[in-house]
DNA sequence: TGCATACTGGAATGATCGTTCTAATATTAA
DNA sequence: TTAATATTAGAACGATCATTCCAGTATGCA
């Protein structure tokens, strides 16, 4: 099967061009920070360091590269948050780290992007319909993992029986949110973190 | 000094004009349905009902006339919070009906606006600096109404001496931020009410 | 070498952007 | 009436928007 690919057929020259994925990553970190609309063709062929021609060959039109690259988020931060719990084996614990990681990141970031889903959700919803599904399901998938991993620390008698599990998990997502759009304003970690250390009180 | 006003020295014909405050709720309704960036001139002139040249006249340019809708809409949510919270005697209700009634506009609200402030922190921070600074009061302003309501509360005995106000106080607030992210996506309400609900056991 | 493709800079396109201007009309106090 | 202002429709401005195109260069297989 090896021998048998387009070069087969083809003269394939000029096989090296630049790495699709880095470019990529750079326009989810223009877009994340400056949203779809304030966002122009212009503003990514300065950023990306490709060709504008390139641009429109490779992602396709500037609605299109916006949605790979919001993709490109929505799965690195799935996967991130799935090996962060894979790693926490207390449930109180990895929440708090969670919410805690959450805060420090975004005080550190001079940028201020924020979370690239909540920027997209409060720019784009109610004018985006086919966005409002992959918004759905990324909240359904995330506080899937969040019930899940509670529901391991149930398990494992690291909570007690009466909590209800599903409030619990749309709760912290909602919470999540909201310190998400509220780090852009304050900076003041030890306000962040009393508010979320009462939050977390709900898991004693 | 009623009869000492401008028509003394000049003619004033054409007194009457359209209603300004009319005019700048209805601006205020499209910029926070469709954010900055993504309104135009153009759809602000089809909105409003007047001239393009009367917005200019009225209103300064597009940005002061944004300043204004968002003051507006700031000026607005501060008197109608200060008002509810005197309608309510008890802070374990007033604080249930905020958030159940925030829930209810948001599922009823078939435009899916969301909160201005919310909006509008997420799409022009940290891009616009002097907005920075009218987020940060606002934010102290909503939580200092939040932290006076509960500490009433704690005074007539409706809450137990050893709650952190200044805590409950921010974490609400970055829980209604976050109630106005989420209920952009997810309509159902008893989810919502009921991670809410949650929340609000933290005040027994 | 030559051919096919990758990629470039930059021009061109037509639409839309925010803003200003012009000319005409409506209104009202004097 | 007349004078002054409010408001209008719509043209005009230059800038920028997203997109397409073109001519030229770089690369690599045959």
């Amino acid at each position: 099967m090896e021998a048998f690919n387009a070069s087969t057929f083809f003269i394939m020259p000029r096989v090296k061009l630049f790495d699709e994925n880095e470019v990529l990553t750079k326009a989810m970190n223009l877009f994340w920070k400056q949203g779809y609309s304030a966002t122009s063709v212009q503003d990514l062929v300065n950023c990306l360091g490709i060709n504008r021609a390139s641009i429109y060959d490779t992602f396709g039109d500037k609605e299109q590269l916006f949605k790979k690259s919001f993709e490109l988020y929505r799965k690195t931060s799935m996967e991130g948050l799935t090996l962060f719990f894979q790693s926490q084996q207390n449930v109180r614990d990895g929440f708090s780290k969670l919410f805690n990681i959450a805060i420090e990141e975004a005080i550190l970031d001079k940028d201020r992007k924020g979370c690239f889903v909540v920027n997209i959700t409060t720019e784009l919803i109610p004018n985006d319909e086919s966005l409002l599904k992959v918004l759905e399901s990324n909240k359904r998938d995330i506080e899937n993992l969040f019930y899940e991993y509670l529901k391991k620390g149930k398990e494992n008698d690291q909570l007690k029986d009466s909590k209800d599990l599903k409030s619990i998990s749309s709760l912290f997502y909602t919470l999540y949110s909201g310190i998400k759009v509220v780090s852009k304003i304050e900076t003041n970690k030890k306000e962040l973190t009393n508010s979320v250390n009462l939050a977390l009180s709900l898991l004693v």
